[in-house]
DNA sequence: CGTTTTTGACCAGCGC
DNA sequence: GCGCTGGTCAAAAACG
């Protein structure tokens, strides 16, 4: 080519010097084409890393629903191994509501932070309100660099002297669910007594309204999950709130379905790829096995 | 008027 | 040391 080019500069031919421009323009013309075709390659390049950050995310959002599904299965194996517990209990005459609470909080349960999802209807409810039966005070909001929603902070102030806090967020990849991040543990229980006293409860009133679908309740002694009370009240209410309970529970089943079935057909797919397989079954054995380490979720 | 929420300022920890 | 970020403080505003 270079030679072509200093034979078209230093030559007198003109039929020579015309050949060697048809074929220099002609090179170029290609290596125009290639140049394209190159710029072509990096934009699908780059839509493929989109692509792939994308997938990513869902990927990530995907091991976080995993992630509770295996708090809860924990949370149920807990319960049935204290199910166990009370059947020995049961026949030294200890088998009463007040002690079982009294056992479960002498349980020893981490004291490191939780989290919880709840669905709400962002259209309705564009609060970072969880309404979980305790009493918080907001102290603080932040938009944080990972999420564009703000993230609120609360402290439990059902109790002076309780150091518990929790911060909301609304979950980047689904708006219409709230994280909840629990820290700490409550030194009172729900109805604000202190924890062992447990002669008010009659009075016990509880906000409840927009509380609507708990995705993640990993279900612990009352001292540790703050879903609980608000559904043992709605769970236990009168008669003339059968309906309200059914609908609650189809609600949450229905939810479930929801959620998870579009997320199921995708799982699907990804089941068969030995690869995914191996690298989640890797994460949940890590969450299970720093689970002191890691937030429950 | 007391309580709660909002929001900008401040602080501490961390990575570079 | 500096900048960034998340968490907290506290004064002002809002609310009941």
């Amino acid at each position: 080519m270079r030679k072509l080019f200093f034979f078209f500069q230093h030559s007198d031919d003109l039929s020579l010097k015309f050949f060697s421009f048809l074929f220099i323009h002609h090179h170029l013309a290609n290596m125009e084409a290639a140049h394209a075709s190159c710029k072509e390659k990096v934009e699908t390049l780059q839509d493929d890393l989109k692509c792939l950050r994308k997938e990513n995310e869902t990927l990530r959002f995907m091991l976080d629903v995993m992630n509770s599904k295996c708090s809860i299965l924990q949370a149920h194996l807990q319960e049935a191994k204290a199910g166990q517990m009370d059947i020995d209990l049961t026949q030294t005459g200890f088998n009463n509501e007040a002690n079982k609470r009294a056992r479960t909080s002498e349980v020893p349960i981490h004291n490191k932070t939780q989290r919880f999802l709840v669905r709400t209807d962002p259209d309705q409810d564009n609060s970072l309100i969880v309404r979980d039966g305790y009493q918080w005070r907001k102290y603080g909001q932040k938009v944080t660099k990972d999420n564009p929603s703000p993230r609120a902070y609360f402290r439990c102030s059902m109790a002076p002297a309780c150091p518990v806090k929790k911060k909301v967020q609304r979950c980047r990849e689904d708006k219409s669910v709230l994280v909840a991040t629990y820290d700490g543990k409550h030194n009172h229980d729900v109805h604000g007594s202190s924890l062992g006293d447990s002669s008010s409860s009659s009075d016990y009133t509880v906000a409840r309204g927009s509380m609507t679908n708990i995705i993640s309740p990993p279900r612990m002694p009352n001292n540790n999950n703050p879903f609980l009370p608000a559904m043992a009240l709605d769970l236990t209410l009168s008669a003339p709130h059968q309906e309200n309970r059914r609908h609650f529970q189809n609600s949450v089943e229905d939810s479930h379905n929801n959620s998870y079935n579009n997320i199921a057909e995708y799982a699907a797919s990804l089941t068969k790829d030995p690869n995914f397989t191996a690298a989640l079954a890797a994460a949940v054995a890590n969450s299970i096995t720093q689970q002191p380490k890691l937030s429950k979720i």
